[in-house]
RNA sequence: UGAGUUGGCCAGGCGGUCGCGUCGAGGGGGAGACCCUUCGCCGAGGAACGUCCGGGCUCCACAGGGCAGGGCGGUGGGUAACACCCACCCGGGGUGACCCGCGGGAAAGUGCCACAGAGAACAGACCGCCGUCGGACCUCGGUCCGGCGGUAAGGGUGAAACGGUGGGGUAAGAGCCCACCAGCGCACCGGGUGACCGGUACGGCUCGGCAAACCCCACCCGGAGCAAGACCAGACAGGGAGCGUUCGAGGGCGGCCCGCCCGAGCUCCCGGGUAGGUCGCUGGAGGCGUGCGGCAACGUACGUCGUAGAUGGAUGACCGCCGCUGAGGCGGAGGCAACUCGGCCUCAGCACAGAACCCGGCGUAUCGGCCAGCUCAUCCG
């Protein structure tokens, strides 16, 4: 289970994190990620699991693996950041081998992308 | 042994690794709110589901009257209450255990009754039957055609055709008359708390269904819901128009009328702000056992148990072994054979479904398994 330290459970945190972030999606999950440096926080993560995925049985199988794949690799990510996981309905069928690979790479395809983010308004200077 | 029927119970088990939530205890940090950490206890369901009924609880001043509206509908009981449960009555189904019922009123009124059929709700002459008149034929018994009239016994249609059977009667018939039966009404007697049941006498001779179409009758119902409601913290910025201050604006009791109460602000437009926390929050019509009362639902006395409280939402994730079911493969035992019994290995599957204020019901979903009572059939004694 993922300690509490490390949930994001304020709705405008959920907003900031979907809009404002960068998308790293898979078959099963789309990965929301933003960084904020300025902010010493420990980086926290949150969970959509809409009701297309199915009854409530499997949106809390769904949404309890995915926090279990999560806190073993919590660790691993920068501080300051705030990382929303949405499930597709594809993750009700998945196992949970298939459901880890697909956080990772989602996890690691957001992380690139925010990277080179900040590469591109740092040294292009617009927005 | 097989088939059936009713009721109840269970919801795969054990272990390991890593975690989460409430509560309690200890330690540390901090002025404090609180945070970190260690240990211990507990941590989803029979339907937690649908949100269809009924209550508790909270707020609406009290929870008032009438109308309207809604619900309910055999009788008696149970209950906090119910549309639920139990027992009984009536009707229907089944050999039976048992099951099913949207079970008040159709001689208060209105309305509807498709198709078929001659006629369908103050019934109805298509065929048939009978009488009579006219005509034709004739073996002088009658037969055929047409008109007029009588007739609801027969045919045919239909879910339903205005009682049934027998006799008298008649031109043919008809409750036209009679007997018995069915049914209706009414009176009396007996049984039952009652729905109702049994019996006797009389009456007119017979009366359709739908009330979940409106309606009538009896009984019940004030409204909203834990996002109820209470408190704390925090934020901002006002401006304009209209109505009004005991000759009362506006508001509350779902709607209307009455009645009652609060009452100095209210409504609209432009602009601006907030949406964080604490309590409510789980000990309750509670579970289990025994005795007593009751046919039962249930009640009651005593003893005993302590059993989820999240809020982006805990109660889990992964692995191993065993169990059950199915498929495939390989041996074994019995047998002439069909086949029966048991073993090992591999693979797959193991339901429906997740508390959100709490109870009592109903309805729906569900892989399967276990137990008990009763009924029918067959075999043995």
């Amino acid at each position: 289970m993922l300690p509490a330290a490390h949930r994001l459970r304020r709705s405008v945190d959920f907003e900031r994190a979907v809009r404002r972030g960068v998308r790293g999606s898979r078959q099963t999950v789309v990965v929301h990620l933003i960084v904020e440096p300025t902010v010493p926080a420990p980086a926290v993560v949150g969970f959509v699991v809409s009701k297309a995925v199915g009854n409530s049985v499997t949106r809390n199988r769904v949404k309890r693996r995915l926090r279990a794949i999560v806190a073993t690799r919590v660790g691993d990510l920068a501080p300051g950041t705030m990382a929303v996981l949405r499930a597709l309905p594809a993750a009700a069928g998945s196992d949970f081998a298939g459901l880890t690979a697909d956080v990772e790479a989602g996890l690691s395809a957001a992380a690139k992308r925010w990277a080179q983010r900040q590469v591109d308004t740092s040294g292009g200077g617009r927005r």
